[in-house]
Parts: structure tokens; C-alpha cells; sequence
DNA sequence: GCTTCTCCTACCGCATTGGTAGGATTAAGC
DNA sequence: GCTTAATCCTACCAATGCGGTAGGAGAAGC
């Protein structure tokens, strides 16, 4: 059981937001070649994210995004599920009602199965994990990495991934 | 991110094997057909739990599988691990180091990421979760789902995925 | 020796993931 | 008003992994 690149680079791109001091926004193309993503992909992880209203975008030149709340009111569950369109352990769990709860398709013939049981307890684990985890705890645990070796300010290029 | 049906259909048959009264072994036969199951995916799940040493088998004629151990003695954390291979939140964990200690690939440039330390915290919050739920526990909760409803004993067989 | 099992390995269709390409729209700066 | 820099949008594509199948070889009861 995985999470997928979008929400690593989604959650990524959402630190590097936060670490923004003022209120300018930050083109994509500053934090993709900060942290050494695609441009293209992030563009389209991006809108999940505006699409959720996590982020606000002004188009143009000197635009680009920016936060669209404070860091400390941003829990990692509702960003997790804007990424991932949902945190469920079983694939049964993403045939959704109308009203968005998950619903395990085993319910439907009446039989609630054991197994159920059990990854409702691991959803529940997961999704305690990522609620009680703010942006605001990830932008200052990012920050003290930086004072332990040397700060990264945007513009400077610094592969991740793809080694330079 | 989801699990894939190896936990899924795995879990199950130790639910199935830990309802049996008595010590002798069932075959997987019995299991498909009694959980609407595929027989030939379900030979590969089984050697998964073998390999683990959670389900011991005698071969031949009334051959089959049975716990080896207690269901009280069984946690799902072990299980899962077992059918999936690792209790991983996001792909980067899955490189090992020699060990068997997951290890998040961003550490090898010296760059402990962010979006680790959520990871870690995710990953953290599902074994929790399936540490503390024991096999003897859904056996438990199965059986008390078949007084609510029939009691179904092996060999009569009820598919539950594809309607009859 | 037939049948009933476990066991092993190779194969295959399909969906999803991660990524690319190309362009349309918007707005700032000259 | 033109250029430029940025968001937006959609179609496309290769690779991977998942769920499942096929076909058999060995083991043990009857």
C-alpha cells in the first residue's frame, strides 16, 4: 500500500509555499526547478490542490501561486485527499456514496466482512496520522533542516532527484 | 493509496482457516469456493503466508492448510507484511537497506525531506493500527456476524464476489 | 494407480501512474 | 499594442504492476 508521487509532490509543493516569507506569489517554474520536478506534472497537481482551495493563483506574468490560508490551519488529511481523491487502505473503499463516505462493496450484499473491520482501523490510523500533522509543523521541520546545513533560497537550483 | 487484494484475499483465508473448529487441515479449494475466490491466485497468496510461517500445509489427498500458530498470537501487522511484502506509505520506502529497515531515498543525499518525517508519521499510524487488531479478533468478529445472520459452514458454497 | 491435493513457473490483458506535448488564455512591462 | 511570462487545459504515451489464467510436476490417501 502506496501513496502515489502526487501527493509527495503535492505536499512538497505546498511546503515550499509556506516557506515563502511574504505574500508574493511563486511561479511554478521557481519550485519545480527548486526541487527538481517535472513542470508539466506539477501543473497538473497544482490544480488539484486550487481545485480544493488550498492554493490561490494569480495568471499572467509575476504571477504564480500562494497559499490560500495559514500553514497552521492546514491539516495533511484534506490535503492527502485533494491529492489522492481519497485515503482509503482497499480498493473497495473508493466506490463512494453520493454523499462522499466510503463504502465497502461487501456491505451491499449484507455481508460485513471481517476484513472490513480491519481497514477501517487502518483508515482510521492513517487518517489520524495525517489530521493531526499541519503545514505549519512540515514548513518548520523543512526550515531546521535548512539552519542544520545551509539555507536554499529560491531561484538557486537544487536538483533532488534527477542528480545534477 | 490502497492495498491490493493479496491482503485482501489473504486476510480472508486466515479468517477462514482460524474459524475451523478442528485441527484438520482445509483445502484451498474449499476456501475459493466458500469466498468466491480464483483457486490458482489464491495458491500464490498462500505461499506468501507459508513462506512467513503463519500457515502450515500437508500435501496430498485431504491435504491442506492450517494456522500455524494460536489466532490470538497473530497480529495483522505481521500478516500484512507478509502479503505485501511492506507496510510502506510512499515508494521511496520500499528500497531496504540490507537489514530489512525501509529507507527513504531522499536520505542518501543528506536531505531529510518533509514530506518524510509526514510519511514516517503515516506509516507509523497503520502498523499501530494493524499491530494492535489480532487474527483471533476477526475470527471473533466473523463469527458473531454469521449468529446475526446463517451460520455458513465450510463446503457449502456461497460466492461473494461474482453472483451466482 | 487413481484421485486429490500442494506447489511452481510462465504468461497475459488491463488499468493506472508518471510524464510529455502543444496550445489557449491572462496580465505585466515596455 | 507587442512581447513575455505565467496559469490553464487536454490529449497523448510508455512503463509498470495488478489480478488472473494455464499447465503442469510432486506428494499422499484410498
Amino acid at each position: 500500500m502506496i501513496f502515489t508521487t502526487k501527493a509527495e509532490y503535492g505536499v512538497r509543493l505546498l511546503v515550499e509555499l509556506g516557506r515563502q516569507p511574504n505574500e508574493s506569489p511563486v511561479s511554478l517554474k521557481a519550485i519545480a526547478e527548486s526541487e527538481g520536478l517535472p513542470l508539466a506534472y506539477l501543473e497538473r497537481i497544482v490544480a488539484l490542490l486550487k481545485r480544493a482551495e488550498l492554493v490561490e493563483s494569480t495568471r499572467g506574468a509575476h504571477g504564480g501561486y500562494r497559499l490560500a490560508r495559514d500553514p497552521e490551519n492546514v491539516t495533511m488529511d484534506e490535503v492527502v485527499l485533494a491529492l489522492e481523491g481519497s485515503v482509503a487502505p482497499m480498493s473497495c473503499f473508493v466506490d463512494e456514496t453520493d454523499d462522499g463516505r466510503v463504502l465497502c462493496s461487501h456491505v451491499d450484499d449484507g455481508e460485513a466482512c471481517a476484513t472490513k473491520f480491519l481497514w477501517l482501523r487502518v483508515q482510521g490510523g492513517v487518517t489520524e496520522a495525517l489530521r493531526r500533522t499541519t503545514l505549519a509543523e512540515l514548513v518548520a521541520f523543512s526550515a531546521k533542516q535548512d539552519v542544520a546545513q545551509t539555507p536554499v533560497p529560491l531561484g538557486s537550483a537544487l536538483p533532488l532527484h534527477s542528480a545534477a
